[in-house]
RNA sequence: GGUCGCAUAGCUCAGUUGGUUAGAGCGCACGGUUCACAUCCGUGAGGUCGUAGGUUCAAGUCCUACUGCGACCA
């Protein structure tokens, strides 16, 4: 005999020793056979890898949580489920990571060399690694830990160099000398996706800059058309420009980064610009520099903005770049990899950082007299996205990945319908993107990463580059041996985007990859659909001919309760770990499922976990207490018979409760089929705690006493388990430890075989058979009838031990049916002593009585001698008709509109009209109520 | 500047293709401890569904504009 519950629900007695027994049993674990031999299908998720740079937060919690329910909702239904784990390596976080813990200790990367920093990360990695995968267990993920995979697994290593060989041989890798995002902090590049454009208050400085004299052309006195003066105090030129107090004219250009002017090497302006048209081809003296620079026309300037002339610092800046291109303009690279100013600028400034080299910069451009004016100036600079730092546009030369030929398919495969994005609003947002695609910058100037593959023979005169699956240990040119390797590392998400394939041990031609590619679902975050989701459905497509998944659901973030992203400086991050260990794992899971918005980030409040985690645990808490009662009163029962096999004997109060759970069923499947995650755990509480613990369990207590006799007993019980059993499977995706740990200690149901685990259970689908509208009708009429007694008795303060009697008139048809086979529980969970079916006069005549008139039309009486306050009676009674009557009216006006009767679904007016009727009815029987009381009093 | 999203009870959120007497949890008020649970039970208060128009027989739901908030992209 099993021990008996204790009262309260306690996680920690029950949470590891189950998850340890599900996973020694080998339940997460997916066989591949089961797909190929055709006797289970398929389905796949691959876990989003989880950054080995530290622990889970609540936002793994969430979206893992999310694919646990799915793939234990599969796993029900009879699908080969397989969830993949694994975890990535970060590069630049994870260096960044291990950085700073050399720096406790005084040192830095160049301090302990290349392979013992490496060394080092792995020892980190080892650590963060086994945390994260312990932290998923924690909260009761289905993982097939068997296949659990980190992006830098030889097997992993190894795909990413097939695919780095293969797009360099398609000509979709190219190297060249580019503009890239610089993180002068992390001392690399990034992708555009990597710098985070954050809106800044700047300024945006007015620089005069002085035409050439050596150049100053005489053509300028043709620009005469251009008499308008923009500020009539400055005095003009013959070139209609303002000029200097020495006479000399000068060009305005603006910038938000003035240090940049040291490496201009022009001006640009419209070449349809009348006002600088005839300056074109003279040139400009550079102040500072010595230099002069000359006047370039190109259609990118444009003349509205500004004063209509920009300068051009091609290596700083991506646009004036792809000028200088096409004007053929010298390129000054002025900074160092650290953003401090180096020798191609004059030497005061060299050494400076680029913010002091603004204000020296603008002091001089002051202390000349050529600093025009500073304005504020709100604009969008971008941010390294690990570390923050202001980034650099910097000319570099760096490996790239042409991606217009791959972000094609990946459009097309949306706009087909080969991939759905859940909620279908992301379903834009990518293909946007893909629309508006730009060159990908994969070369990471780190340590830790995939190596490139490539390798440059350093034999004299040879110069070849090779691009090798193998490391070579000769140029296949020369035949020379002295090859050096491309010191740099790949961006991290390029061994990401290969994650639904490479796990599944591609390029080798596995089982796996067989039975389980396409994977089935997505689940990831917004924040990452750039970076990971669209390039996966791009490697995807081009590798392995077809998209990596079907559905892509997309979550929303969590935030604190200030709506403020979670991190570790703010401190205001939730650490899963601790909610477990606070108010158990299915707690968590259901908080998190049941408040997961699709369309507004979650907040949850870091400073009251009781109360951001109270729907779960006092949820949890039911469960338990409400399965504790039933196994209490059924501890003699060793198994019941299927209910199935009770026919007549099934009350109507069991009837009732598994046609909802039928209802349920469907309602909780349609619900988990569209990712509405809510919704299911809404539905599936809202039935367990409204309806059976609420009242059925109510309604059977005397009938598992045995106070109806046998019969009825054993019908309750059958019911009970049966609704149990069918609720448990239904919370067990969302709440796997409790459900498990309940359903495992039900009687046994006769003839039927009881799967080893809720895990392999079958999934309660929707059986229509036991829907019976006529219980429900009958349930429904007698539950609004005790909520009524209920409602009057509180009105008038009866007291809680007080028995009343019941006068009942003009009772319908279905509540006749609830009270003849529940009249008893109308006693007892109303407080009713006496119940009297009276004509509908006489109820009314009962004088110092409470009055309520019912949906279905039924009179109640509440005859309270002594505490019925006449006066009050007849206003409470009053307001009620005046409600019922407002909603008549508008019910009527509708039935009276020619064109609702013309236009509208047959159906739908035959509903109003019924509800007219019923209303009619009530407000009807109120009147003859009020007019009664009136009479009395 | 462009695009997208959001605005429903004090708070956090539901409200499938327009049609239910607009809901839940938390909070609040009142009452409740013999027989599952005070992490509970019963009852209740609280909403002009952001504003203004429009479409429709019918709008919380669709359209337009506006206001406020947020995000993404430049």
């Amino acid at each position: 005999m099993p021990e008996p519950l204790a009262p309260q629900y306690d996680p920690s007695a029950v949470e590891e020793a189950r998850y340890r027994a599900w996973e020694e049993a080998g339940y997460f674990h997916a066989r591949a056979e089961n797909v190929l031999s055709g006797e289970r299908r398929p389905y796949t998720i691959v876990i989003p890898p989880p950054n080995v740079t530290a622990p889970l937060h609540i936002g793994h919690g969430l979206n893992n949580t999310l694919q646990d329910v799915l793939a234990r909702f599969h796993r029900m239904r009879g699908e080969e489920a397989l969830w993949l784990p694994g975890t990535d390596h970060a590069g630049i976080a994870t260096q960044n990571v291990v950085e700073r813990l050399l720096a406790k200790e005084g040192k830095t990367r160049y301090d302990v060399g290349r392979e013992a920093f490496v060394e080092r990360t792995w020892e980190y990695v080892h650590q963060t690694s086994r945390t994260i995968l312990d932290q998923l267990r924690a909260i009761g993920s289905s993982l097939d830990f068997t296949r659990t995979r980190f992006t830098l697994d030889a097997g992993l290593s190894r795909a990413v160099r097939e695919v780095f060989v293969t797009l360099y041989e398609q000509g979709l890798i190219y190297r060249g000398n580019y503009i890239i995002n610089w993180c002068p902090r992390c001392l690399t590049a990034l992708s555009d996706e990597e710098a985070e454009q954050q809106e800044t208050n700047g300024h945006l400085y007015h620089l005069r800059y002085p035409l050439s004299a050596q150049r100053d052309s005489g053509t300028a006195g043709q620009g005469d058309a251009g008499t308008k003066s923009h500020s009539p105090t400055v005095p003009l030129s013959r070139s209609g420009l303002p000029t200097l107090p020495d006479g000399r004219p000068y060009l305005v250009v603006a910038t938000t980064r003035p240090e940049t002017m040291l490496g201009d090497t022009a001006v640009a302006v419209h070449p349809t610009d009348e006002r600088y048209k005839a300056l074109v081809g003279s040139s400009v003296e550079l102040p500072l520099t010595g230099r002069t620079i000359p006047i370039v026309a190109d259609d990118f300037v444009d003349p509205e903005f500004g004063t209509g002339a920009v300068k051009v610092t091609p290596a700083h800046d991506p646009n004036d770049f792809a000028l200088s291109r096409r004007h053929a303009l010298a390129e000054i690279d002025i900074l160092t990899p650290e953003a401090t100013v180096n020798e191609n600028a004059p030497p005061a400034f060299r050494g400076l950082d680029r913010l002091e080299a603004r204000r020296k910069v603008v002091e001089e451009f002051k202390a000349l007299g050529l600093l025009e004016k500073i304005e504020d100036h709100v604009h969008a600079v971008p941010h390294c996205y690990r570390c923050h730092t202001v980034v650099e546009p910097r000319l570099s030369e760096q490996w790239f990945v042409r991606m217009k030929p791959l972000a094609e398919p990946a459009l097309a495969a949306s706009r087909e319908g080969r991939i759905r994005f859940t909620p279908d609003s992301w379903t834009k947002v990518y293909e946007r993107w893909l629309e508006e695609i730009r060159d990908w910058c994969i070369s990471r100037q780190l340590w830790w990463g995939h190596r490139i593959p490539v390798w440059y023979c350093e034999t004299q005169g040879c110069g070849e580059t090779i691009v090798a699956r193998e490391d070579p240990d000769s140029c296949p040119k020369c035949g020379g041996h002295k090859l050096r390797q491309d010191p740099d590392v790949l961006d991290t998400w390029f061994s990401s985007w290969l994650w639904p394939f490479s796990t599944l041990g591609w390029p080798d031609d596995t089982a796996d990859v067989e039975a389980f590619y396409p994977t089935t679902t997505l689940v990831s975050a917004y924040d990452i659909i750039f970076f990971w989701v669209s390039r996966m459905v791009m490697a995807g497509i081009h590798f392995m001919g077809d998209v990596p998944f079907r559905d892509v659901f997309i979550t929303r973030l969590v935030r604190d309760h200030l709506g403020r992203k979670m991190s570790k400086s703010l401190g205001n991050g939730i650490d899963p770990l601790e909610v477990v260990q606070l108010y158990g794992a299915d707690a968590l899971r259901f908080t998190l499922v049941e408040g997961a918005s699709w369309t507004a980030d979650q907040m949850l409040n870091y400073q009251d976990l009781d109360t951001t985690f109270a729907p779960g645990r006092n949820f949890a808490n039911k469960l338990w207490n409400a399965a504790r009662f039933a196994l209490m009163n059924l501890e003699d029962v060793e198994s019941v018979p299927p209910v199935e096999a009770l026919g007549d004997t099934l009350e109507p109060a069991d009837r009732w409760i598994l046609s909802r759970l039928s209802r349920t069923g469907a309602d909780v499947t349609r619900a988990l089929e569209g990712y509405r995650f809510q919704e299911a755990a809404g539905t599936g509480r809202g039935f367990f705690w409204g309806e059976v613990a609420d009242w059925y369990l109510e309604l059977v207590k005397p009938r598992l006493r045995g106070e109806a006799g046998e019969a009825s007993r054993t019908a309750a019980a059958a019911t009970l388990v049966e609704t149990l059993d069918g609720v448990f499977r239904l919370l067990h995706p969302i709440m796997p430890f409790i459900t498990e740990e309940l359903w495992q200690r039900l009687p046994a149901v006769e003839g039927r075989r009881r799967p080893p685990s809720l895990i392999v259970a079958p999934w309660p689908e929707r059986q229509a058979e036991r829907e019976d509208a006529a219980a429900e009708e009958a349930l429904d009429a007698l539950m609004e009838l005790i909520g009524q007694v209920r409602t009057l008795r509180a009105e008038y303060e009866v007291p809680p031990a007080a028995k009343v009697e019941v006068r009942l008139a003009d009772v319908p048809a279905p509540l006749r049916r609830g009270l003849d086979a529940e009249e008893r529980a109308l006693r007892r969970m109303a407080g009713v002593a006496e119940i009297r079916y009276v004509g509908a006069a006489d109820g009314a005549a009962a004088g110092a009585a409470a009055h309520a008139v019912l949906k279905g039309g039924a009179e109640l009486t509440l005859p309270l001698a002594g505490v019925i306050d006449l006066e009050r009676e007849i206003e409470r009674l009053g307001k009620e008709r005046a409600r019922l009557e407002g909603l008549l009216r508008g019910t009527d006006g509708k039935l009276a509109n020619e064109q609702f009767r013309a236009r509208a679904p047959s159906e739908v007016v035959a509903k109003e009209e019924e509800k007219a009727a019923n209303l009619r009815d009530q407000v009807l029987r109120l009147g003859r109520k009020l007019d009664s009381l009136r009479g009395a009093a």
